[in-house]
DNA sequence: AATGTGGCCAACCGCATATTG
DNA sequence: CCAATATGCGGTTGGCCACAT
């Protein structure tokens, strides 16, 4: 929305410089009567023009600071409490799909912010890189998110739609498009090493070369979860680079770790990514280096 | 009980880009 | 077209809190 709050003050003659030169200006914390105040400002005036706002709805912050807060705190429809499974899924996807955009991934998560998913980020994926000793951004770290992580993410979603017995939630559409091959699925360009603990029907090369250069501009064509938590928004979800069996990303087989340790070792914590660098985790790098990836 | 440590997250900072006059 | 200003984005910081020692 457009709303005109030039007309509100001695604008014209206001200084330009950058307000936060001003020693008037507040920094920190947020008061409940700055958040009223910038609420109800809002609500009568609408959003933008935020150092006009600041200005016109008698804070002392600058426009930034204003805008800042409206954005990842006060706005409405701003989405609070703990990341869910589907949305760490998500993060952790379009992440290897466009990096630090926290911004450009944000909006594919609705009423969360590029700041929460940002730190996120850095207090939960990076610090299983940390323990590592790998760069966050190598290209083992993310094989082990891309083909352990996410699969196993999907596991828990579909192993806590089962529990619940909710029949229409995410996880109800990503068994239906697996097992319904209603999407295109496109395979990773798998590690060696990995790929031969795939089933190898489910890949084939040429949609395996396909993965690697589609073109997808936006993520929506691929993604659309079920949203329990936001407004049931009516979603499906279409992973580009992964195609799974039944029960998973892919079927790990008898060469696979036994099916109960990985229960064990990820079943059994609330936070998908707050355990401990299991077995698999380690061997699975271990292999990506052995075999020079 | 006191202190140290680490995680979390709101807020700030600096820069790049867009908009405006 | 250009300079000034506003906006948006990603990186970083600092304070609070919980837990460990």
């Amino acid at each position: 929305m457009d709303v005109n709050v030039r007309g509100c003050s001695s604008s014209s003659s206001e200084p330009q410089s950058d307000p936060e030169d001003n020693m008037d200006l507040r920094r920190g914390p947020w008061t409940v009567e700055e958040d009223l105040t910038l609420i109800n400002y809002i609500s009568n005036h609408g959003e933008g023009r935020w150092n006009s706002l600041a200005r016109c709805a008698g804070l002392k912050r600058t426009g930034k600071s204003c805008r800042l807060r409206w954005l990842n705190y006060l706005r409405p429809d701003v989405r609070r409490g703990n990341i869910t499974l589907e949305e760490q899924l998500l993060i952790l996807e379009l992440h290897s799909r466009w990096g630090n955009r926290w911004s450009k991934i944000a909006q594919h998560l609705p009423g969360r912010t590029d700041n929460e998913i940002k730190n996120y980020w850095r207090t939960r994926v990076q610090k299983h890189a940390k323990q590592l000793q790998c760069d966050v951004n190598s290209k083992q770290f993310k094989d082990t998110m891309r083909y352990l992580w996410m699969p196993r993410l999907v596991e828990r979603i579909q192993a806590a739609a089962a529990s619940s017995g909710t029949g229409s939630s995410t996880t109800d559409n990503l068994n239906n498009n697996y097992n319904n091959q209603e999407y295109t699925t496109i395979n990773p360009v798998l590690p060696a090493s990995r790929s031969a603990h795939i089933n190898s029907s489910l890949i084939t090369p040429e949609n395996s070369s396909t993965a690697a250069s589609s073109d997808v501009s936006d993520p929506k064509d691929y993604y659309t979860f079920q949203d329990n938590n936001n407004n049931n928004q009516n979603s499906h979800m279409n992973y580009p680079d992964f195609h799974t069996n039944q029960s998973g990303y892919f079927n790990q087989g008898s060469q696979g770790i036994e099916q109960q340790h990985e229960q064990n070792m990820w079943f059994g914590s609330e936070d998908t990514m707050e355990n401990s660098w299991n077995v698999e985790d380690l061997w699975f790098l271990q292999q990506q280096f052995c075999n020079g990836i």
